[in-house]
DNA sequence: CATGTTTGGTGACAATGTCACTTAACATCC
DNA sequence: GGATGTTAAGTGACATTGTCACCAAACATG
């Protein structure tokens, strides 16, 4: 990677960095490429480092004590995942884990990096800060749909976000069902429901979006 | 108040401060005294401090588009207020809002002052950072316990936790849907069966704990 | 083709949420 | 005191969601 290819202007929360920082935090920062269905951190498997996902997304799912898991989030291409900066200075241990979902090429920003990054420079501070924030928002947000939200509103929500251009989505109802944190049964109910009123097309191992409006409509019914 | 009583002494979280950023963090935040029940923060009313609580308690509730609500986290004397730290820089707009429960003292710290200590100070970044993290923790525990806890288990859970020294809690049972994001009914339910059982004893606007060896035997049972 | 595994389907039932009320307790005013 | 209004709690019917114990179909492998 040279100097005019630098990648921390491919995440537009650093484009503010003063270029000094962009030139430290590229030249002491390793680029490193996960597979597949890699675990990066989780119960008892601290990461070494803070990481900005360059490429590829990571799903972070809790699992319960009662053997149940849900989905808390994803990270994308351009964010850093919060959870490693927090495991990284060791303030907790999490019952997180975070997984690769397609091949991750991602920057690992070492701790005494970030210690230096944070303290000299106001916009990676409001970087980290507004990560930090952005992630409470957005559990706030989940709280409310699990607690509040009927399931076949959120079904349809989860199946606009999940599906690809072809509105077809590779997934299992048992993997839907661990995206809303509800059982596999109740999943397959309501994707028959959706099948009976003629809005999705089902088989095994995947579900096709026949018409995404009435999926829209039902999904911002109470959004 | 003096320089041998200076209130960051009464935070266990930033003992470790440098004597000159305490005097800093002292002399210029501060001090209010704000009565029981008002809104410090909500959607349309953004703090203009980062607060420090140094006496009684705040409640952090979360009010559903669908009119529900449900309490999300307490902030305890000795803490600092996450969201007022997000709000304060800007980075989001919250759905929800913070309630004083009692009369709340409360060190006020602007933004100007934040951003000198979180660039001066380790500690006081450290202290910020690990605020951040531990309420995402106690988030990812509560979507936990809302998507899969039984609400017996919950409900004994919680009322073990707001329970005072006599066992005596004042709450009608309205509120204390609101604490576990039900509806009244299945709280009434709820404590009808314990009050059944014997564990508790009710009366208009307080429930009263007669045993909370068996309320701790389920409120454990599955945590 | 035989076999085992994964995925999805089903019915009965339990737990929780919703709705439309009723009843009881308390507060206030006269 | 008693009449009145308000808040808190109780109730039954029903809808939705979760749980359990299965069965059946689709797929993978030898």
């Amino acid at each position: 990677m040279t100097g005019t290819d630098l990648w921390v202007d491919r995440f537009p929360g650093l484009s503010r960095l003063e270029a000094p920082i962009k030139q430290l935090l590229v030249s002491r920062s390793t680029l490193i490429d996960v597979p597949k269905g890699v675990t990066l951190f989780g119960p008892g498997k601290s990461p070494q480092n803070m990481l900005f996902l360059l490429d590829g997304t990571v799903r972070v799912q809790q699992v319960s004590d009662t053997g149940h898991e849900i989905v808390l989030y994803r990270i994308y291409a351009g964010q850093s995942c919060v959870l490693t900066t927090a495991c990284l200075l060791a303030y907790e241990d999490y019952s997180a884990e975070g997984i690769t979902e397609t091949p991750v090429q991602a920057a690992a920003v070492p701790r005494d990096l970030f210690d230096d990054l944070i303290s000299q420079s106001k916009p990676f501070r409001d970087f980290v800060l507004a990560a930090f924030s952005k992630r409470i928002t957005d559990l706030f947000q989940m709280i409310d749909e699990v607690a509040f939200q009927r399931l076949d509103v959120r079904l349809a929500d989860k199946l606009l976000t999940l599906a690809d251009a072809d509105d077809t989505i590779a997934t299992t109802h048992q993997m839907l069902s661990v995206e809303l944190g509800t059982a596999r049964e109740v999943i397959s109910r309501q994707l028959q429901e959706f099948q009976r009123r003629g809005w999705v097309e089902q088989s095994r191992g995947s579900v096709k979006l026949l018409n995404r409006n009435q999926l829209k409509k039902l999904a911002d019914h109470n959004t």
